[in-house]
DNA sequence: CCGACCGTCCTAGGCCGATAGGACAGTCAG
DNA sequence: CTGACTGTCCTATCGGCCTAGGACGGTCGG
């Protein structure tokens, strides 16, 4: 039940580290790494684990619930909540679309190729996979 | 010589309008629509266009001439500089790399599989130059 | 020379988010 | 009950960055 996830904040990165955190919880519950009743780890220890101030996590555990994606007991913990699965798959398809827009619209005004981005992703795909087959999951 | 750039700043974004101003040269510059000698608008004018203070202006092509991109001739203007494509195709490069590298990053933890993410990016890369072959610009 | 424009610099303020540190109440094992 | 844990809340404080407004000197056309 209870969930060892390795949260890794960047303090540096654009966006902020309570953010980060959120985005992390959502992309675990949509891949299934955290699945609904998983407890996640206190406010306190997850703060430093992560490098962060606890209030951080706090933000983090709070937009997280206000989302639907966490279940708040106090004295309790943290839960993963019932309907979570389908809020984060929603969440990630819609953040990293997002993403991917962005990507294109830049690299198409920045004057590179479609191909020169095709190359690249696969590229870190396969970096990162290894050479299993397209199809991942 | 002048060049008529059109520079849209979303201060909401994730990037602060100062880096934002200074991607979107960068860029031009590296797919030539900026070319070694033109001049750009003056401090006070892009700052009205683009809906922000003179000083955050300022302070994007003060970066900008840091690393090699423009040439500021005070009383007469901000050019771009001689090396400036060399600097700037390089820099774009090394953005949208790391980019590519965090969404592949970020999608293979969220449960992604490679062909939901080519799909993606074909889909974004048709819808924004209609149906040219590959190899734009 | 003069005036309009140029980039630069400085001070002051506001906003947002993380940080620091403490106080509170609920839960639960011993 | 006691103590150790849980989440929550509150009040500063600090830092980054944009904003506001003004002042300075250089450049150039008339």
């Amino acid at each position: 039940m209870d969930a060892r996830l390795h949260i890794e904040i960047d303090p540096r990165a654009d966006l902020p580290p309570s953010e980060q955190l959120a985005q992390q919880v959502r992309f675990a519950v949509a891949s299934a790494e955290l699945r609904p009743g998983d407890r996640l780890p206190s406010v306190r220890v997850l703060a430093v684990e992560a490098l962060v101030n606890p209030n951080t996590v706090g933000k983090a555990w709070r937009d997280l619930e206000r989302e639907g994606v966490l279940e708040s007991r106090p004295g309790d913990g943290v839960f993963v909540a019932r309907g979570a699965l389908k809020v984060c798959v929603a969440a990630r398809d819609a953040v990293l679309r997002e993403r991917v827009e962005r990507l294109v619209s830049d690299a198409h005004s920045a004057g590179l190729s479609r191909g020169d981005v095709q190359t690249w992703v696969d590229a870190a795909w396969t970096r990162r996979s290894g050479w299993k087959r397209a199809g991942g999951l």
